[in-house]
DNA sequence: CGGGAGATGGGCT
DNA sequence: GCCCATCTCCCGA
């Protein structure tokens, strides 16, 4: 098998450590346009204990009902008004967890991430940040809750994080909980949303 | 270049 | 009616 897909116990550890641990990793999907896929390399997360920016704060409703269910699954999200940001369902069923994706450097399907995001877009502009990344890969609501554990859409192992130069920082974009030190990224990737840093 | 304002619509008070 | 896990454009330097 090309891809070696990762197991839904994976996703049943420590929050913060899945986060960092995706680093390296590769999201795939083959969508009905064709294959897409890229390395992690930004993530952040997003507890259920003492973490009011986390959606799940205060309690399970229709939006983030994903969030409360089993492990290893898409929680897809409507931002703004015009984009998705796409999360992985961590810890365990119940808890309302999950893991931030946050940039992607491009590895598949390059030219079909371009033609979604519009002409003129340069490849350090398809998947830098979570609503580019979306768009890129064509992730959207109807992506929310689907299994990340089989084709057409999964997450594969990739390199091993404890050789990357992991970077840490507090979350983005967050009016709560920014003391946190949530966010993990790979250390000068031109693909990181915040220019490698 | 870096910073700030505006766009835009769904969810929640 | 306000908030929001964003992005792009348009300024000024």
């Amino acid at each position: 098998m090309k891809y070696q897909i990762l197991a839904q116990d994976y996703y049943q550890g420590h929050t913060v450590e899945i986060a960092r641990s995706l680093l390296g990793a590769r999201l795939v999907y083959f969508s009905p346009e064709g294959l897409t896929s890229g390395i992690i390399v930004e993530t952040e997360a997003y507890l259920s204990q003492d973490d009011p920016a986390c959606h799940a704060a205060r309690g399970k409703t229709k939006r983030n009902a994903v969030m409360f269910g089993p492990p290893g699954r898409a929680y897809v999200y409507f931002i703004y008004g015009s984009y998705y940001c796409f999360n992985v369902v961590t810890n365990g069923e119940g808890v309302g967890e999950a893991v931030l994706i946050r940039a992607l450097e491009p590895v598949e399907g390059l030219g079909l991430m371009q033609k979604r995001c519009g002409r003129g877009q340069k490849k350090n502009n398809l998947t830098s940040g979570p609503g580019k990344l979306c768009q890129a890969m064509g992730i959207c609501r109807e992506h929310n809750g689907m299994s990340l554990q089989e084709y057409p859409f999964f997450i594969a192992a990739g390199v091993a994080p404890d050789n990357l130069s992991v970077g840490v920082s507090g979350r983005i974009g967050i009016n709560q909980g920014q003391d946190k030190q949530w966010r993990f990224y790979l250390k000068g990737n031109p693909f990181v949303s915040r220019r490698g840093v």
